[in-house]
DNA sequence: GCATTTTTCTATAAACCTATAGATTCTATA
DNA sequence: TATAGAATCTATAGGTTTATAGAAAAATGC
């Protein structure tokens, strides 16, 4: 194991590897349903070796969780500390949630649904940096209200863990359908959390005709 | 194991124990963090024991997915048939899904977490009961386009699927966090999915500030 | 109360899994 | 090129797991 304070690039580069190599076993069979044997073999070493690098299976899912949160954290910040509006702003940090899917993708799948199995004092962290992703999108919608871009009452507490939950399950879409374009589903989700699906009462002048029959 | 085309009474109220047993274990430890032994001690019995209920650890979990999935979809199935007014039917809806985490709680944790884990064989039956309920949900959807309650531009597929991700996120809450209410988040949901974040352009007296063109 | 069927138990085979220790090979640098 | 340290390998202890088979106990029908 690698101890002194000056890693080498090349212990960073294969540990590197070796997180993103639990990620993708992880993300495929499930903690509990990956072997240490089936990461090692991914890597092209031995089981035992695997250990060079993790202290234990159970570290390794928190680097992995870890390495999930930081970027995605980091991003959410710069985002609502930008000036613009706030409509934008939801647009972009749904293109971005969505886009962490892209790279960062089987890390934030283990994420999502294995972090509970890690115990309680080893989820310390990562609640911290979940917590403070959630405060962050809370505060676009909070100040979208102040600035009366936002309906005034809405709840922004809730919205903000609605839209985590709506781009995790889209995220996951995007893992397993190639075909679904993440521009698409970002305009999709941005499209229905801002307009909702209530037909607008036309202010305009008239018999409002008919449907245009469902577009679909 | 119980083979005869009538099975005793006896059998059948065991054998639902024994589902709901593996629910409540699968759903705590995940599928392949349960062992058997695990469910066989929540029942009472020795490990082995269990075999007289199920053929295999996976036909477990896949009992499990199914029963979680058929009151589900036959809820909705009424609900999408009866007469009324869209908005109504959605709440509905919305409400049925949150209300199947609170008696079958486990069961259809189980089902949106664990299911991934059967092999694609044993998925079928699991997989028909999903179309099911989609297909009726995006009925419901198209049926509102038509009807003009709903935006004409509405993507139906997409927002059907996005109100199961939202319902799937929120049903996980509510069993982890009991605090929460289920009428409460019902309400919320219906209302973020039908009207949106967005201030409305105030439709009252004196100058219609913007235009309401953009009704998107 | 006896015979039959249902339900549960015990014991175990065979496989697999994590983590460790010590030997070995590779890499870089003096 | 000799050597220190990094990286990997082999072997294995100690434990757990699923599933099966046959014995035992419990329930049921007559």
């Amino acid at each position: 194991m690698q101890t002194t304070d000056k890693p080498t690039t090349r212990y960073t580069h294969r540990h590197e590897r070796a997180v993103a190599a639990a990620a993708a076993i992880f993300a495929d069979k499930g903690y509990h349903g990956a072997s240490t044997r089936d990461i090692a073999e991914k890597l092209g070493i031995q089981q035992g070796s695997l250990y060079y690098y993790f202290k234990s299976k159970e570290a390794a899912l928190e680097e992995v969780c870890l390495t999930a949160l930081r970027g995605y954290v980091s991003d959410i910040e710069s985002i609502a500390h930008q000036p613009g509006e706030v409509e934008s702003k939801l647009k972009t940090a749904i293109a971005a949630h969505l886009a962490t899917y892209e790279h960062n993708n089987e890390a934030m799948k283990v994420h999502n649904e294995q972090r509970l199995y890690l115990p309680k004092e080893r989820r310390k962290q990562l609640n911290m940096l979940g917590s403070r992703y959630r405060q962050q999108l809370e505060g676009i919608f909070c100040e979208g209200v102040s600035s009366g871009q936002l309906r005034k009452n809405l709840d922004c507490h809730f919205t903000a863990l609605s839209l985590i939950g709506l781009c995790n399950y889209w995220g996951a879409q995007l893992l397993r359908n190639p075909t679904l374009r993440p521009e698409d589903v970002t305009e999709n989700c941005a499209d229905i959390l801002l307009h909702g699906c209530l037909a607008r009462k036309a202010a305009t002048s008239g018999i409002e005709p008919q449907t245009d029959t469902q577009v679909n």
